[in-house]
DNA sequence: CTAGGGTTAG
């Protein structure tokens, strides 16, 4: 290998800071013609389909073409194949696959590998099943790759389950990756029978305590909230990465139990296993939803005492932790310090304004995230309606709530209607607020009923709350709370004989009318980090 | 020399 070229595998192994460069160096030895072997070639091929660049991959792939006298071969295509997945570009993929039959290197297994998951990976899954299907020689990558497809997107998790008992039957050992791909769909895809026979399997083929098998186990039970399970899985663990430490912390988050979150961090520390960002980001969201401040604090310190890196999601992470724990402050000088924010940082900071009562800023912040070209999504939308809610202004949530549909093309959610139907009722445009309602699904009109009944009783719109209580009776199986509503609307209205009747209705359900009561959170005597 | 999987924020 000449020594320009070694240079750049030098420069393609570092880090991607350096590419401009590193493409500068790539164009002039390509330029100079100084690769004269389809070896060196496929070398730097692969090199830069590693960097997770396929589009560069493409364009080294037609110099490669038009350099005399030496050809693509076997070793080639798979990686422009899979180049061409990675990029979406189904004509690229399907021209090399002409190419691979015209050429004679279509039964070479890698090739037909790189074809079932490029076909797989752009949606294509009957293309991806005829080459599974019409190979020979199917290794344990095929049948992974295969797998893989039916659990992407359309998540045909029988179809699945049929290809690994396929895979068994034939005789071919399942790996490591197999089960990573299979116990992920199951997590995402709620298959937690299937799951459990995967986690038979594992301990049938001695492939416990095998790190990546059983974090992705420990996932699985974590995404079907067998918090329970995981934790015993990962206490039988004789070694943990970060990674298992990280998936158990985030576990307990989910779990609504951010105290036993918060504590695996002290055996962590014990254990001296240092937290990286992902610990981070869990524990800062612990702290969120504890409203501990003391403790966010204490992770925040962690982070610059450790040098964890302020990524975006640790960044996020601290706004919306300052802001749920009352350090508004704090919150704001990370934002303003960021100089890049994507929508996560924006949503946050939004609403936390919001929710801090600051909703004028919170809405001159979404017109400057608009102005900055950075598009707001759903839960955007959310945060700037609370926004207008709360602060009664009913121009800008609907504009806001129009520029969503039209400018947009967001679908409106059940939370943004019910926020809608809020500012309508409250204020005073009762029937604009009903007329909303009649858009949500019926199952889903709950909250916006009762909020314009209250609405209809604070303006005395008796009419229309008469109207609003029946469909909210026609609900059927109400809540205690909604029965109370329903027959203060009647005694505010006079109507006595409704009042009886719903108190009625109510005993029938054998519910009482509680006493008021509400929770107030006291410091934690419990030590905490 | 080539193909396939995985944690985190609103």
């Amino acid at each position: 290998m000449c020594v320009p070229l070694k240079a750049l595998l030098v420069s393609l192994k570092t880090p991607s800071h350096c590419t401009k460069k590193l493409d500068q160096t790539l164009a002039q030895t390509i330029i100079t013609g100084l690769i004269y072997t389809n070896k060196a070639w496929n070398t730097i091929l692969r090199a830069y389909s590693k960097t997770n660049k396929p589009i560069q991959t493409l364009i080294i792939y037609n110099h490669f073409i038009q350099s005399n006298s030496i050809y693509p071969d076997n070793y080639t295509y798979p990686v422009i194949i899979s180049a061409s997945a990675r990029l979406h570009c189904v004509p690229k993929g399907k021209e090399t696959h002409a190419r691979v039959v015209k050429v004679g290197v279509d039964s070479d297994l890698y090739v037909q590998n790189a074809l079932i998951y490029f076909y797989g990976f752009t949606g294509l899954l009957r293309d991806a099943r005829q080459v599974f299907d019409t190979m020979c020689g199917r290794d344990v990558t095929s049948w992974n790759t295969i797998i893989g497809c039916y659990g992407g997107k359309t998540s045909l998790r029988t179809e699945m389950m049929i290809l690994f008992r396929g895979m068994v039957c034939e005789g071919v050992r399942a790996d490591r990756i197999t089960m990573v791909i299979l116990l992920t769909v199951c997590g995402q895809s709620r298959g937690l029978e299937f799951g459990r026979v995967i986690h038979g399997y594992i301990v049938k083929m001695g492939m416990e305590y095998e790190l990546n098998v059983e974090n992705a186990l420990l996932d699985f039970y974590i995404e079907m909230g067998r918090i329970h399970m995981a934790r015993e899985i990962f206490d039988g663990m004789a070694e943990k990465d970060i990674v298992l430490w990280n998936s158990i912390i985030h576990g307990y988050v989910k779990e609504k139990r951010p105290e036993e979150a918060l504590e695996l961090l002290v055996y962590m520390e014990n254990e001296l296993v240092q937290p990286d960002e992902t610990t981070i980001v869990s524990l800062l969201t612990a702290c969120s939803s504890l409203s501990n401040l003391k403790c966010g604090r204490h992770i925040h310190r962690i982070v610059l005492r450790n040098n964890i890196k302020q990524d975006l999601f640790v960044q996020t992470a601290l706004i919306n932790m300052y802001f749920k724990c009352g350090g508004l402050e704090d919150a704001m000088i990370i934002f303003f310090k960021m100089k890049h924010k994507d929508v996560f940082t924006w949503t946050t900071t939004i609403e936390g304004l919001a929710r801090s009562g600051f909703e004028t800023k919170a809405l001159k912040l979404f017109n400057q995230m608009e102005k900055q070209g950075t598009r707001p999504n759903e839960a955007t939308f959310v945060s700037t309606l609370t926004a207008c809610r709360q602060a009664g202004l009913v121009d800008d949530g609907c504009r806001l709530f129009k520029r969503m549909i039209e400018v947009y093309e967001i679908q409106p959610s059940i939370e943004h209607f019910t926020s809608l139907v809020e500012l309508l009722s409250k204020a005073g445009l009762l029937h604009q607020a009903e007329e909303f309602i009649s858009v949500i699904v019926p199952q889903e009109r709950l909250i916006a009923y009762k909020t314009l009944l209250s609405a209809c009783m604070s303006y005395s719109e008796i009419n229309l709350g008469l109207k609003i209580a029946d469909k909210l009776l026609h609900l059927g199986s109400l809540s205690n709370e909604v029965y109370v509503l329903l027959s203060n609307f009647y005694a505010e209205a006079g109507l006595w004989y409704k009042v009886e009747e719903t108190r009625k209705a109510m005993k029938e359900f054998n519910m009482r009318k509680q006493t008021g009561v509400s929770y107030i959170e006291l410091p934690s005597s419990r030590k905490l980090p």
